[in-house]
DNA sequence: CCTGTAGTCAACCATGTGGTTGAATACGGT
DNA sequence: ACCGTATTCAACCACATGGTTGACTACAGG
């Protein structure tokens, strides 16, 4: 437990159930029950379930009557794209480097550190 | 088991190690030994880390004499921002239409049954 | 051929997680 | 006041997961 937010909301969308779960948030709130109904596991289950999904930030359960409405906060899906997005550019960005490298192979100049090749002194 | 790949990708990533792995190898590849070093827990760790994200097919490995450079593949990541964008896109969607209804509201009078088109008579 | 280096496999342990059942709590309606 | 409905809490179980140690395989090189 007590893991980054990050890991809180990779854990939380990793279980197909939740993730379903959140795709039916997507279209609307619903009580605990309703969300519930269509898995052949006890309500307990889903509250377990919607636990998970609130300490990810990924719903907000408000008091209504004896009900509570469960619904999406889709903010922190942000947390994940940026995360996602940062690396996958870095990659394609290397990438590309690399294929630069490949095609130019000139003296260089390249301000990449590691960059040892067996040069002379 | 977290069958599906979407599982397996979220799964993958909801380790801060695991993580920080994805992280360096945007950067440049690297072999097991490489990426084991910054932390303090032994290869084999590391070793069944890069497995976890080779099953779920963020990363490659290939035979290099008796290393094994681990590589990163950054295309599994669309498997992920394209579930999430949709999501949130629907939510944003669906709270805009929310904001048009509350708008609209002419007194109260809340209707238990869903979606009513403000057809006020 | 033998040794050192890189990596994996296997067995094991502690803890986390999804599920269950059963009891408790919080309200609304009558 | 009472009952029923909605939801959570608690204890429990099976199994997955992250970590360990120790043995094993694969290969480069003296």
């Amino acid at each position: 437990m007590a893991a980054d937010a990050l890991s809180r909301v990779f854990s939380a969308l990793a279980d197909p159930t939740r993730r379903d779960i959140v795709a039916r948030l997507a279209v609307a709130d619903a009580t605990v029950n309703e969300l519930a109904e269509p898995y052949d596991v006890t309500v307990q289950a889903i509250s377990k379930h919607l636990r998970v999904l609130e300490d990810a930030g990924l719903v907000s359960r408000s008091r209504e009557a004896q009900r509570r409405p469960v619904h999406l906060e889709a903010e922190v899906f942000d947390l994940m794209t940026r995360w996602i997005e940062r690396y996958r550019r870095q990659a394609e960005e290397r990438y590309r480097r690399l294929d630069d490298v490949l095609r130019a192979m000139p003296d260089d100049v390249d301000p990449t550190p590691p960059a040892q090749t067996g040069a002379p002194a």
